[in-house]
RNA sequence: GCCGCCGUGGCGGAAUUGGCAGACGCGCAGGACUUAGAAUCCUGUCCGCGAGGGUGCAGGUUCAACCCCUGUCGGCGGCACCA
């Protein structure tokens, strides 16, 4: 059976559009609008791809085929995230080089990619571990370091022993590492961070612009999560000591009834009484021996310590202890709380542990057994009393700037981004350490800093693999002994701009030109996993952003309209996983039922956007309907230039439902319309009629964003066509001939459905109450009843109220 | 604990966003073609014999609720002592 094999086919129109250069983008070609699409490019797993990738692919394939059929210059690139773990675990267990193994997996995944006929301009694509690329994103850094935003300090870490590296804190799940499950603990060490958080305001407003997800844009909203609030100095009682604490609450200091530092704090030992100081001392120990994995799992059990030392409460002159306790942390606001037992739980616990009072200031709760978190008038609160929320926080921080003890103050969660890992296979951080205690950067003609040859790729005592790399290492910078930094970036670096070089992928003299970048970008519309929300996104957001003010990048949001696929799950239902033995391989998709069909099915399965389950009893439905096209193709000679009227209703629906839906991504909803017109089409054949041309060319077009291989090969072998059907113009549809005639109103009575009654569409609310009234079956529904109230709701319903 | 998403036939999912719930497909049943099967092509298919009842459950608003509101149960994802 010649259409069940669609293997010949594919490899045929691979070849072709290879030849042809088919879907290579003109750069520089300014001369028509420009629409890019682009997805999340992938890290080259050895698994190769698995069943989620072409889902979000095959999406972003349709709506550039679309595009491009619609007349825009389309830029649709794919490249790979090519740094990473599993490269340098692979080299290190094999001592194999990780660019090798890399290399070949880009390989592989390519093509693994032309065989699910996506749309890519194969000689534009980009690799974050190409020394041609990676150079400027050295470069990048170098910006950053100027700025005074990249900085080399002593910084609180996450770290792993088992694996020698410091780690993100979404490469941390339930204080062990993500890859492995190694326990992490904190450690101080000094190493670079970028300042993200001085641009934490901008990228709070820059998401009022964009197309984005709601919630997309709520999480980055909580990951950055702005507090406003006030900061109030504390003096140390007996001493010239003092702290401030952040709080959101300022209206409360009535209600503080002591204070915590974080263990860590500066202050600390310099307050800490000597009675107090073994205390303290075993406490701070304690903390810091914690593993990230001990914290949160203590969280319910509040400890702490007693400094000896009394703070003045500004507000009201008593004297409060100061504790220290690992509630508080050092990394948010400024490591210094002022505790307010009667009205917040964590206060509250731990005042009830140690004893200390509990005032209540505000009205309406009953503190004996629990903190009262709700609002209430303030009680206990001198000047305050009787205020409510707003009036008394704006009292308060007018009080405290008057009496010059506080001020209005914001705080954000977002923290650094700690920009160095100790791995191998990263990019080099183009940085010298002079003996003489100064860092010097590369200069620009020293990039980019490539990464040495070595034999051992393994991370000893708690240094950087490339400590190994001594010849590397050691430098002399103008007769002054240096090292190099020996820490390599986070794999969230390379991936914060390639969506810039695609714009100008060979540039050797600038990351990307800026014209082309101000005709390119931004990108248009952006697919990716939610997983990448707060990462990726928000990374590649700060450095669009900061490019954009050294006037480098004519925009400062890179990413107009974004979209989330949604994740596949196994045919049982749950995640597909090894263990779970549900895995389903595209490429034995391919291999039994061709591309197009993998490409349909998964736009079938569901809207893109959903999580949904894998059926492979569904797939066979696709086929068939694939089939079918092609039978009515190949093997019918229905197709006659001869208009056919019975038809012409429901193409022009077709073709205006299909553009909307392949927009929306609601490609399931498109393909239904397109299958109920095969449907009718075939039905017409059976009454003898034709089959228009005009119909049968545009149904191959509107298919061709789904299924290119079979379409290309209607276009050509049936339709008699020379060139690509890519190019060809998009079918436009008669949005008078879309409606019907008539409508057919369901007649309800007191809100029930009783009968039908078809009308003149065009009819308005009128003709439609004379039509109703006149009518004999609904008369004899209602008997002689009176009528209420009768509700017509034109082209919907008609309701009788009797 | 907090934030976000989702609950519709035997199954995947539709429903013009407040207007005939179940489009389209799978599966199933019946028929045509066939010596027979496969493939293909028709027809039927939410439950109930029926009046009616149905969108996780219980309420509410409305002439009208899968859709809006309140509460509740269940599943998924993210964050986690953020002052």
């Amino acid at each position: 059976m010649p259409y069940t094999d669609y293997s010949r086919i594919e490899k045929k129109w691979i070849e072709f559009w290879d030849k042809q250069k088919t879907f290579h983008t003109d750069l520089h070609d300014f001369s028509k609008p420009k629409y890019y699409v682009l997805d999340m490019f992938p890290y080259p797993s050895g698994a190769g791809l698995h069943v989620g990738h072409p889902e979000g692919y095959t999406a972003t394939d349709i709506i550039a085929r679309m595009k491009r059929m619609q007349g825009y210059n389309v830029l649709h690139p794919m490249g790979f995230d090519s740094f990473g773990l599993p490269a340098e675990q692979y080299a290190i267990k094999t001592g194999n080089h990780p660019e090798a193994f890399t290399l070949k997996n880009i390989e592989n995944f390519t093509n693994q990619l032309k065989m699910l006929g996506l749309s890519y301009d194969w000689s534009q694509t980009v690799s974050t571990c190409d020394p041609s690329y990676y150079k400027w994103t050295q470069w990048i850094f170098k910006q950053l370091c100027e700025a005074g935003l990249a900085r080399y300090v002593e910084t609180p870490v996450n770290w792993c022993e088992e694996l020698g590296t410091v780690l993100a804190n979404d490469e941390i799940i339930d204080g062990k590492s993500e890859r492995g499950g190694y326990p992490v603990v904190r450690k101080n060490m000094k190493q670079w961070v970028i300042d993200i958080t001085k641009y934490a305001d901008r990228l709070l407003e820059g998401l009022d612009e964009l197309d984005w997800p709601e919630p997309s844009k709520v999480a980055q909203r909580n990951w950055i999560g702005k507090s406003v609030g006030a900061k109030i100095d504390f003096k140390v009682d007996g001493t010239d000591e003092s702290f401030t604490v952040f709080t959101t609450r300022c209206d409360t200091l009535f209600g503080a009834t002591y204070c915590v530092l974080a263990p860590e704090h500066s202050i600390v030992d310099k307050i800490t009484t000597p009675a107090q100081k073994n205390e303290i001392e075993a406490y701070k120990k304690a903390c810091a021996s914690k593993s990230e994995l001990e914290r949160t799992e203590l969280n319910k059990d509040k400890t702490g310590a007693f400094t000896g030392a009394y703070a003045i409460n500004p507000a009201n002159g008593n004297k409060i202890p100061v504790y220290i306790s690992d509630y508080v942390l050092t990394s948010y606001g400024t490591g210094a709380i002022m505790a307010v037992p009667a009205h917040d739980t964590r206060d509250f616990d731990f005042a009830k542990k140690f004893n200390l009072p509990i005032i209540p200031v505000l009205a309406g709760g009953n503190v004996e057994n629990e903190a009262y978190t709700e609002d209430g008038l303030h009680i206990n609160s001198g000047f305050l009393d009787g205020l409510n929320k707003q009036e008394a926080i704006d009292k308060m921080i007018g009080w405290l700037e008057q009496n010059k003890c506080g001020k209005k103050a914001v705080s954000y969660k977002l923290r650094e981004w700690i920009f160095a890992r100790q791995r191998y296979w990263g990019e080099p951080l183009p940085v010298i350490h002079l003996e003489n205690g100064e860092d010097v950067l590369l200069a620009d003609d020293e990039l980019p800093l490539t990464l040495p040859e070595m034999d051992d790729y393994k991370a000893h005592g708690g240094n950087a693999p490339l400590e190994n790399a001594t010849d590397w290492v050691n430098v002399t910078v103008n007769g002054v002994k240096g090292k190099r930094e020996t820490t390599t970036m986070p794999g969230s670096a390379g991936s914060s701009w390639y969506f810039l070089r695609y714009c100008d992928p060979h540039n050797g003299s600038v990351f990307a030109d800026y014209d082309l970048m101000k005709y390119w970008m931004p990108v248009d519309f952006y697919c990716g996993g939610k997983e990448h929300l707060v990462g990726h996104l928000l990374y590649s957001r700060f450095w669009t952003n900061f490019l954009f003010d050294k006037g480098l990048v004519p925009c400062k949001e890179p990413f107009k309209k974004l979209f989330h696929q949604g994740m596949v799950l196994g045919e049982n239902g749950e995640k597909m996983s090894k263990s779970l033995g549900n895995v389903i391989n595209p490429d034995d998709i391919v291999r039994d039922y061709g591309a197009d069909v993998l490409r349909m099915y998964e736009m079938f399965m569901g809207p893109v956007a959903d999580t949904k389950p894998w059926n492979t009893a569904n797939i066979e439905g696709v086929k068939k309907f694939i089939d079918r096209i092609y039978r009515l193709y190949f093997e019918s000679d229905v197709i006659t230039p001869a208009p056919n009227k019975n038809l012409e209703k429901l193409y022009n629906q077709t073709v205006k439902k299909v553009g909307e839906d392949y927009m929306a991504l609601k490609v399931n909803t498109a393909i239904s319309q397109m299958m109920i017109f095969v449907n009718a089409v075939y039905k017409e054949i059976s009454e003898g009629k034709n089959f228009p041309l005009e119909y049968a060319e545009g149904l191959v077009k509107l298919l061709n964003p789904v299924i290119p291989f079979i379409t290309e090969e209607i276009w050509s072998t049936v339709l008699g066509h020379n060139d690509t059907i890519a190019y060809e113009s998009w079918p436009v549809f008669d949005e008078s001939k879309c409606g019907e005639d008539s409508f057919e109103y369901a007649v309800q009575i007191n809100s029930k459905i009783k009968c039908k009654l078809s009308l003149p569409a065009d009819y308005g609310v009128k003709e439609i109450e004379e039509a109703v009234k006149a009518n004999a079956e609904v008369a004899a529904l209602i008997n002689d009843k009176q009528i209420k109230k009768l509700i017509v709701v034109p082209k919907r319903l008609i309701n009788i109220i009797i």
